[in-house]
DNA sequence: TTGTTTTATTTGGCCGTACCATTAAGGCGA
DNA sequence: TCGCCTTAATGGTACGGCCAAATAAAACAA
């Protein structure tokens, strides 16, 4: 009994229950998911799906729209095009939550302090468990970025590249790949400013130089001392976005108080949150 | 000169550079983020956005159903119906990266040492910056919590729900919205396997008991100790889980060697993450 | 006046056909 | 053999139509 390769007529229902396009995209979805469908896998033609599922072809297309913007399917033109199945990327993944965040919102302190959070937390982790050969690259790395920045004119482009890297890196020398997720997101999900510290002539060499100290503390594997290297970073961009506050309003003029200078802490703004605000009543 | 509440003949061009359903969707998406579309707004028909657009139905069709996955707008049928601008929320907007997980097939063990680590982030932030009414109503909440599950057959639902609102309680303690949406997500998003630990009767009351512990060492400020305890959080739930697996490799045979109580440290599966291996070569 | 039922209309959901643009594969000629 | 051309497959778009649901307005009853 031969079979082609999906046998999609066995796997597929025509069903039709509520609005067909949800029920077919699901069905897809399932199939993928479950395994029925593989990565690289070409999905047949929409035309031939309206047999399989019984629905017209509006109805397919809006159910391969939809798995196209989740991410699940990419679809190319011509003969022998068609839907496959795609690995689905982080960045997919990631970017309605960054559109989450961008809707609400959310202050940029809140998220410079929970990126500090985090690269404390992976902080420590590399430091403990990260290959000697690892340390050694990063620190290298970091050699190689110094160099790059005290140029003349560094090549921005280049420059928030190996920045980016070197993040990377050092999530990965956790071993856990949750914190590699978590920390690429950051780098193109929520905006980091961290490109603000390398425009600045000021803070471009000491936020260097702090990376490689950062580097060689964590290859001698003192966790303490990294930690306080971590730190630094972030007190550099907190005094970076200060100066860089202060000199927009005093070209704007002199409407605002000297409060320009707002703690990076939380200011708590309205947020409207789906949640049950902390009630005040107390127990037993 | 009176204008229907959003003019959209002028926010929108007829345009239809490349794909035409795809521009419409960024158009639309545009307008919603800039502000032009505020949330609950109502968008025109689709027939009458097939005028302002300059093009069929269908692409009308496949552009607001890429949105509504999105999660961007919600989609009525009837009179006076259509589609009105949603606010997103964060289990549409973390769904896709629980997808990405699922599909990466991430390792519980992982997914564990990554909550633990947020846990302790979160600990140390609330217990130095909740208030003293919202540790108090937390110590009360586990007060309840454990009088719950001291009756002989506790709603296990009910249980559910209490574990859930403390961690996010918790997490609205910290002051910052994104470790609460980082709660949030691992809530529902990836499967905490915490449910184990109150389905087990060995395991259940020290889990709550800990709990309570917990509450009331941020109450009294001990960040040490608060710290202490929710890593035994961690430490029963490996005990669970070893015990689990214990029993059902003695229940299906004697296939596997005594590892079975295997670290819950990372133990580096074959992980396609789309990243760069981390190399080996290393600098000066 | 108030509450209920009926009617009308709007609107998304679905279907079918037709045509175009793009793409890859196969055939054809130099 | 190499390069061009034809051809077929396939997604992208358009137009027109019908149905079911949902609402608002009108009609009606109390």
């Amino acid at each position: 009994m031969k079979m082609h390769p999906p046998d999609l007529a066995n796997i597929f229902r025509p069903a039709q229950v509520g609005r067909a396009s949800e029920d077919v995209a699901l069905q897809i979805e399932a199939a993928i998911l479950g395994g029925q469908l593989k990565r690289g896998e070409r999905l047949p033609s929409e035309r031939s799906l309206q047999g399989v599922f019984k629905s017209s072809r509006g109805v397919i297309r809006e159910a391969l729209r939809a798995l196209k913007q989740k991410g699940l399917i990419e679809i190319k033109k011509g003969a022998h095009g068609g839907a496959s199945v795609k690995d689905l990327e982080l960045i997919n993944a990631s970017e309605p939550l960054a559109l989450f965040l961008k809707q609400q919102q959310v202050p940029s302190p809140y998220l410079i302090e929970f990126r500090e959070s985090i690269d404390r937390t992976i902080t420590q982790l590399a430091t403990s468990r990260g290959s000697r050969s690892d340390k050694q690259a990063l620190v290298a790395k970091t050699g190689a970025f110094e160099e790059l920045l005290r140029q003349p004119n560094p090549d921005m482009k280049k420059v928030a590249e190996i920045d980016r890297e070197m993040n990377i890196a050092l999530a990965q020398m956790t071993g856990n790949p949750i914190f590699e997720m978590i920390m690429r997101m950051t780098q193109f999900g929520f905006s980091s400013q961290d490109q603000l510290l390398y425009d600045d002539p000021d803070f471009r060499f000491k936020t260097a130089a702090n990376w490689g100290e950062t580097a060689r503390r964590i290859a001698s594997g003192d966790i303490l001392r990294a930690l306080s290297s971590i730190s630094y970073h972030y007190v550099l961009l907190e005094r970076c976005l200060a100066k860089r506050e202060k000199e927009k309003t005093a070209a704007a003029g002199f409407q605002m108080r000297d409060a320009t200078t707002a703690a990076p802490g939380p200011t708590g703004p309205d947020w409207p949150f789906p949640s049950t605000p902390p009630s005040t009543d107390s127990g037993p």
